[in-house]
DNA sequence: AGTGATTACTTGACAGCGTTAGGTTAACGC
DNA sequence: GCGTTAACCTAACGCTGTCAAGTAATCACT
């Protein structure tokens, strides 16, 4: 056998699907390109196409419409959080490991502003329901699961509150007031209405506020 | 002097102001109809004028753009979530009055989801500079400026824990503690990856939860 | 009473948007 | 060579927010 085989796939048809999907990268690039600089709003399907010097109805080959594209950043954004969720999952104490997670939690959506806000803080059954990409309850995937399962661990070792039962209630109660912060910093940060604090150093009083006062007795 | 004066302010001119003024309010009744009905991005200015049998254009006599008839509904929003907060403010116990005012706030957003989410969950100085329609500072009309004072009384009083000596920032953080819950269920409500739990019930836990863990020891 | 100015509103249009039907062109299996 | 597939383009549709210009009624004033 010759070495001037490719790689992997060998033969012409597989190397047609590797363009394609070149492409579709290409799409998906120009587009998180554009929705960082612009937001998604403000970008247009004419303008992600100009960048990478294709028609507008290029992209429809590769996309069922505009919101489909946007799916699929949100999804991969979405794998990526969790994954860096996920190198927190070794600490052994679950108050510990929910203290790091938000502080990491947090550090994603500052850094990455505009991703935030289409994952977060807008409107959509982001996973149309027959073609399920992000495995729930797996942690490589699922930032959410994995932080439900922690407060679940918790909850066992009775480390909360009698009135915490809810392992749900309890997770989702954690997340929103670090989303809080997050999303009114993105959405508000111009506003001179409001004198903003440091949102990082915020975002640890606000981690520390909610362990203590939902974590049973303690020193 | 006849008795066939109109009561307030005679004459015509006065009278075209009014009506000026009346139909202005009918565009604002209007707009306010259907962006509760469809949100406001899928409410087009050609809709709200068809509402009310005026052509498109009318609008503009009233209003510079879309986005100043939007700011407009959402001035008026502002006050009237600060009149609903300003009944509490006789509560003498800050903390206590905090954690009231934190539920009357969460009832506003999820009775309202629509304006909530043009008060808070889009991006906009909403106030245009030149032209300060809510008074700073001023309870009947500045919820945010209502809370940062009730905070500060209570660090003055001591009942904080001594890492907080920012009432922006403390205040910062009750206020986004709520509105993380209040945001998430209304963009992600109908997302069926999260099974929500009563976000009222949730938000009474929350409040309890931050207050018990940002106060001074205490039983 | 007549005249000119003001103004609330309409007509008709503009550019830009997301999206689509239909055509072109190249590579494919046979 | 031939029919098929599919990636991409051309041209257009209906929709959006917005505007320049026109109309018609009312105003203030001689």
């Amino acid at each position: 056998m010759p070495s001037s085989t490719p790689p992997t796939p060998a033969g012409s048809a597989a190397r047609r699907v590797r363009q394609k999907e070149a492409t579709r990268d290409r799409i998906l690039d120009a587009a998180r390109e554009l929705f960082v600089e612009n937001g998604v709003e403000a970008t247009t399907m004419r303008a992600i196409a100009a960048r990478i010097d294709y028609t507008p109805t290029a992209i429809y080959h590769h996309f069922r419409d505009k919101e489909a594209l946007i799916e699929e950043l949100c999804y991969l954004d979405f794998r990526s959080l969790a994954s860096a969720l996920v190198r927190i999952g070794e600490i052994p104490d679950p108050l510990e490991r929910i203290r790091r997670m938000g502080l990491a939690y947090a550090d994603f959506g500052f850094d990455n502003p505009s991703q935030y806000k289409f994952m977060f803080m807008t409107q959509s059954s982001h996973v149309p329901l027959d073609k399920v990409r992000v495995e729930k309850n797996n942690p490589e995937q699922d930032a959410y699961g994995f932080l439900v399962m922690t407060v679940d661990e918790g909850l066992k070792k009775g480390l909360f509150r009698p009135e915490f039962q809810d392992e749900h209630q309890l997770a989702q109660l954690f997340w929103s007031g670090l989303h809080g912060l997050i999303s009114l910093h993105i959405a508000k940060a111009d506003d001179p209405w409001i004198e903003w604090s440091d949102p990082r150093a915020t975002i640890k009083l606000a981690v520390d506020v909610m362990l203590r006062g939902s974590r049973r007795q303690g020193p």
